[in-house]
DNA sequence: ACAAATATATACCAATCGGTATTATTTTTA
DNA sequence: TAAAAATAATACCGATTGGTATATATTTGT
């Protein structure tokens, strides 16, 4: 890896938790040379502008995320047993400090939807990839037999996994509240439960 | 009213979709001008300063929304059908135009997290207000025999209410897919309905 | 090790930020 | 209706915004 690639990669490590916690337009020029000690030479030096260094804190971030679910997943074997994955690594999300400052998903989408459609496209392909997983977990879960096949709709339990718990991050970061967190991913380990 | 009040009234409803569209940190004082045809010194003869708009325009979106789903509950004679009101308004969030910029309270909970404790507070509030409004349903409707008091945990089941409503809120806007909503909405739908 | 290439720092830019003091204009009250 | 009170407009403030041109170090390939 040359300099460049390093500095570059070590302003990426150094602003993402910025940009999650304080957002695009609350994260200013002076707050990315204060976090990396860098100036502001050195930072337009290695990106075009602001945009750019969100735009890769922001594929950073959720790299981040999607490799720890990744990793966790692998390991088990069945498919409800990978689903179940999803419920017990958030209810102790804020303990496994992949990100600070909650989920870049759902920070991401509520600032950025009407506001800033490149990031907007970023994030509606996260969520996409992540749909077409577990889409893909419930179609073979259905196939092996693990889950009834009539009345499930995949994509809508898909979309369901997520709606819950994105929602569930900001319920339990904006009150302070740890247990309502794991309260919810009760539920949805009931849904994944109930699919059989 | 007087003509202060008046002023006042007009200036948070011209500035109530800006702030729930740009965000806190997103929205300016030119904003707040601009779209009231007013200047800093009037705004600021009405307001202490720019937070106080913020707050009073969150205030005002809450009231819209909780007023538009109090009307749609009262009008429904048992627990179950109360609850209901949810998934049915919800499924078309987009098109009822109560508030423009999404919801409220997921877009200034998700700001306003790490960075603005008094709106932080003002969310936490309304998320309660909502949860000990299920509750209340849920709690009732076991009392009157509508649901099954075993197996089920009133608060939990509202705060899967709220986290379903509110992450399905965020997907569709951010993806831009208004059927993705009410896809969701058929599975809260369905928890509802599981609850007898 | 040295020259060419590249990365970083310095110093600056116009524009905009939130906010205020003062002046002009309305409302309100007597 | 006229004086008092309150509201709104104007003009300004210092600080900060994102961004750039240029000078100075530091890597890099030879």
């Amino acid at each position: 890896m040359s300099k460049a690639a390093r500095t570059k990669q070590f302003i990426i490590e150094k602003t993402a938790p910025i940009f999650n916690i304080k957002g695009y337009s609350g994260t200013s020029m002076s707050d990315i040379t204060d976090a990396t000690g860098l100036t502001k030479g050195s930072i337009y030096g290695n990106f075009e502008n602001k945009d750019e260094v969100a735009i890769a804190a922001f594929k950073y971030n959720i790299k981040k995320l999607q490799d720890t679910f990744a990793k966790a997943i692998e390991k088990e074997s069945t498919y409800k047993d990978k689903l179940l994955v999803y419920p017990r690594l958030y209810s102790d999300y804020f303990h496994l400090r992949i990100t600070q400052g909650g989920c870049p998903i759902l920070n991401t989408a509520t600032e950025a939807d009407d506001t800033h459609p490149i990031l907007r496209k970023k994030v509606e392909r996260a969520i996409n990839f992540w749909k077409e997983k577990l889409i893909g977990f419930i179609e073979q879960g259905i196939a092996t037999g693990e889950f009834k096949a009539k009345s499930i709709d995949p994509e809508r339990i898909a979309l369901t996994i997520i709606a819950i718990i994105e929602g569930a991050v900001m319920i339990s970061k904006v009150t302070g509240n740890l247990k309502n967190l794991s309260d919810i991913m009760v539920s949805l380990n009931d849904i994944i439960e109930d699919l059989e």
